[in-house]
DNA sequence: GCCAACGTTGGC
DNA sequence: GCCAACGTTGGC
């Protein structure tokens, strides 16, 4: 099983929807390293955090697991939606995103709290300049940062 | 609002 | 294929 840390902008979808929603299509996704992580690495049953970015408290605000694993994404077929892509075609899609399961909303666990963690000073969230909204979590980090939410 | 960092675009 | 310009991201 491996573990991800899916970003968010909470203005837009964060914990609070999905735990109404209970599952979601994580699409939107136009970043090539991101969707190759979910379209090549991500299997159902992998763990996540949800992470809030670019609002009043950006961190770690809850988990999640893959529930379905990667599928093309819809809204690249869609001509209404800011995620259409006129060079994919349902034969020859680009786009790919997995579902993404509620498991629970944590206590805000804040960018200042993750940074004083040593174990999780590689971490790519918390490296400089980093703008993926999928990365990679070590079991390592995964660990360190449940021990945080206890 | 600022600024650093990064990905994408497009001219050549 | 190079690279400058541009747009976006995101913490502060």
């Amino acid at each position: 099983m491996n573990y991800w840390l899916f970003k968010t902008e909470p203005s837009t979808y964060g914990v609070d929807d999905l735990a109404r929603d209970k599952v979601t299509a994580w699409s939107g996704v136009r970043n090539y390293q991101a969707r190759n992580f979910m379209r090549d690495a991500m299997r159902k049953g992998d763990r996540g955090f949800l992470y809030h970015s670019s609002c009043d408290e950006p961190g770690i605000a809850g988990i999640v697991k893959v529930s379905r694993a990667a599928y093309p994404d819809e809204s690249q077929f869609d001509r209404k939606s800011r995620y259409y892509d006129p060079a994919a075609t349902p034969d020859a899609p680009r786009w790919f995103n997995v579902d993404v399961t509620f498991v629970k909303k944590t206590r805000p666990l804040g960018i200042a709290a993750l940074r004083s963690q040593k174990a999780l000073a590689k971490m790519q969230i918390l490296q400089r300049g980093n703008r993926l909204s999928i990365t990679p979590v070590t079991h390592a980090e995964w660990k360190c940062i449940l021990g945080l939410l206890v």
